[in-house]
DNA sequence: CAGTATCCCGTCAGATACTG
DNA sequence: CAGTATCTGACGGGATACTG
């Protein structure tokens, strides 16, 4: 999937918009990044990752767990026991991924009260 | 916007990946990398924009500027003149956020090939 | 030029009930 | 235990037409 026609030639600014919305389209989800940082520390049940993930429902836990185990992000095991037992664990390649959302982290910490400030700013300004 | 209830505990991993929906909401929308990129070389001109960045809607246009304005990522400066000129810029905030996409790039670019032979792989397997 | 105003549709996500 | 099935509403986003 590209972000525009392969024949159009664009900037390296949108080439790398491009790359990042990529990323987006794996983890963007609302529940992508709980449950790798939960499979990211060893393998975890269906039923682990349902009590640990606060609000999550159980179709939205299924759905995203497939999409990640389809993109390589997690790997699942199905122990073929009775009453059945099915573990999932982040690949290699989700760990790197979780490295590389450090900067992130650390941006949003640094600036959490600025944007809070700057949103209330444009509220009281916009407001009547 | 918090994750979960402030009054249930949440291990350190949690905590982290709600900070990272915190960087999700802001420019987790289709077109606001976009815009920054376009916008963090110095003032840009909303007709400007809506050329450059190939395939949005003049409505989505305005309304990711609104909100990338209203968060503090953006700035936007009205010229009293006729015709109209406004212009948008990024600011410091944005800035350093874009310094901080680089890891998730580089992460993107690294796994590009993998991701996409995992899909084929599963679709493979999850046919018939 | 730089927007608004409408209408519309598809996808995301929640709630609930059922099952191998 | 680890799901699937179905219904539902909210929201993101596209197309089009109009305006100070």
């Amino acid at each position: 999937m590209t972000c525009a026609p392969q024949n159009v030639p664009f900037t390296e600014g949108q080439a790398r918009a491009c790359t990042v919305r990529e990323v987006l389209d794996r983890v963007g989800g609302k529940w992508s990044i709980s449950i790798l940082v939960s499979a990211s520390h060893g393998p975890v049940r269906f039923t682990e990752l349902e009590r640990h993930i606060e609000g999550i429902s159980r179709r939205m836990l299924t759905l995203t767990l497939r999409n990640l185990e389809r993109d390589g992000l997690l790997h699942r095991t199905v122990h073929p026991t009775v009453p059945p037992k099915v573990e999932y664990v982040a690949t290699p390649m989700a760990l790197e991924l979780y490295e590389s959302l450090v900067a992130l982290t650390n941006w949003a910490e640094r600036h959490r009260r600025a944007i809070a400030e700057a949103r209330t700013r444009y509220d009281a300004q916009h407001t009547g």
